[in-house]
DNA sequence: GTAGGGTTAG
């Protein structure tokens, strides 16, 4: 049984603190140890394991969340954890963990579930609430099902949720983050006299058509919200300024910013960030250096951001080295690098080739509190295995695991093609196992690496282990069509 | 989680 601890009123408080009163403090809850447990259950000892800890635990929101967000990349195993929980009665769930839980759901394509989570939200009233449907839609546009989205927003209503201007901006932001921006527009110029957009709204259609390189389409929507009376703000210039360096149009970039300057418009570090990423990528380093510079000088101080922004330009079009000076230098001055920033310097060192050096800014991460993320080994276990190292590459997808990081969909493909490179039949069974594992954490592998692993299973003599192989493909529907019962 | 800047592979 979960029991909720609450905290004492003072009169209390002091009887509990009596050196003869037995009541013992909540040990601390921490969300890995938590998740690791969790991991290393079977559905059968789960529940047990949640039961175990029962006495003393503070099902908190924040723990909940956290070792659902631990779970991340075993999204059955954190639903199954989830769902669990919600069958103790004296749990009580918070709206947050119960879109975290739809996250994971949906991620996994997995809408029985979701949906069968929002009506336990919405019986325990809790929601849906539209972050919910943000979530739900995202989902659905994200994996090719752009209309899907649409319908659910339009009958979100009848799940208790009304349709806002936020919710509809939200709705537009999704399909544009997934490049659906014609559908995007469609719906917005369908909707807006239902909705009134605003600025907001207008920003969200420009920034995509910018994402998909079409700075002239965003210039017409923002001209057409002018002509509607609707000012645009310092975001709507970022978001301009951004869409010329991503089209490779630095020399319209530069002139927008000038066109702001002389306008007296108001420049952040936004925009000096988004200046100095486009002239690094141009190459243009020397002129990089100097707007960053000049920021100081104009009042304006660089954030981590901006310092990424420098160090992964320094990486691409100069030197580790001199991106290595520019990370002393942040620290020096007080920034706290992020794991943003170390993943950079990871990754430059590795383009360079220097794995050791690589691997000591891993051990640097760890010791200044900034724990490697899967992002993190999987660069490095990319160029371990890219420079023919696989073995160093297994040991670091190894090492991770030991640090409780959670491998992706990117890690094993990394590592299932790694296997084949050395041609030998011991590493086709690490591809194939590897293969079971990732399917058992929610993960679909494309029908080119089932075949390939069986392929090469079938050349090397493993046919059992194969027809294993070709059971688990059936199951995951990626068995060609002639073959399919 | 209503909008803008840093991680990703050719």
């Amino acid at each position: 049984m979960v029991i909720r601890i609450q905290k004492p009123p003072a009169h209390i408080n002091h009887f509990l603190h009596h050196p003869f009163t037995t009541i013992s403090t909540p040990p601390p809850q921490d969300p890995t140890t938590l998740a690791t447990q969790i991991l290393n259950s079977t559905s059968k000892t789960l529940p047990q394991i949640l039961e175990s800890q029962s006495p003393s635990i503070q099902w908190t929101p924040q723990l909940v969340n956290k070792t659902l967000k631990t779970l991340w990349n075993h999204g059955p195993k954190a639903l199954q954890f989830f769902t669990n929980l919600l069958r103790h009665p004296h749990f009580t769930p918070h709206a947050s963990s119960f879109d975290h839980a739809i996250d994971i759901a949906s991620r996994l394509r997995d809408y029985k579930t979701t949906w069968s989570l929002v009506s336990r939200m919405r019986s325990l009233r809790l929601g849906p609430t539209p972050k919910t449907f943000a979530i739900i839609t995202e989902r659905y546009a994200a994996s090719g099902k752009p209309d899907r989205a649409i319908r659910v927003f339009l009958n979100m209503h009848e799940q208790g949720c009304r349709q806002d201007l936020n919710s509809f901006n939200s709705l537009l932001d999704v399909l544009c983050k997934e490049k659906r921006v014609e559908k995007a527009y469609g719906l917005f110029k369908m909707l807006r006299g239902r909705f009134k957009p605003d600025v907001v709204s207008y920003n969200i259609i420009a920034s995509g058509w910018c994402l998909i390189k079409r700075t002239n389409k965003a210039l017409e929507v923002l001209k057409e919200m002018v002509e509607r009376g609707i000012s645009p703000n310092l975001r709507t210039y970022n978001i301009m300024l951004n869409g010329y360096v991503r089209a490779g149009q630095i020399k319209e970039a530069w002139e927008f910013f000038m066109e702001m300057k002389k306008r007296k418009c108001e420049i952040d570090v936004v925009t000096y960030t988004t200046i100095v990423h486009g002239f690094g990528v141009m190459g243009e380093i020397k002129r990089a250096r100097k707007v960053f510079d000049e920021m100081i000088k104009e009042g304006v101080l660089p954030s981590v951001a901006t310092y990424n922004a420098m160090i992964q330009v320094l990486c691409k079009k100069d030197s580790v080295e001199n991106a290595i000076l520019v990370f002393e230098e942040m620290v020096r001055k007080g920034y706290v690098p992020n794991s943003i920033t170390y993943n950079l310097v990871i990754r430059g060192l590795c383009h360079e080739g220097e794995m050791e050096r690589a691997m000591d800014f891993v051990e640097r991460m760890k010791s200044d509190n900034c724990e490697p993320n899967v992002q993190t080994y999987n660069v490095v276990i990319r160029y371990f295995c890219d420079s023919g190292e696989i073995e160093k590459g297994l040991d670091v997808f190894e090492k991770m695991d030991r640090e409780g990081c959670l491998p992706n969909l990117d890690t094993y493909n990394v590592l299932i093609n790694a296997m084949f490179v050395r041609k030998k039949s011991d590493d086709l069974l690490v591809a194939g196992r590897m293969l079971i594992e990732m399917v058992d954490r929610g993960f679909m592998p494309r029908k080119f690496t089932f075949n390939r692993v069986l392929n090469g299973l079938l050349l090397t003599g493993n046919q059992e282990f194969a027809k294993e192989i070709l059971r688990l493909q059936s199951r995951c529907g990626r068995l060609p069509r002639k073959l399919k019962l």
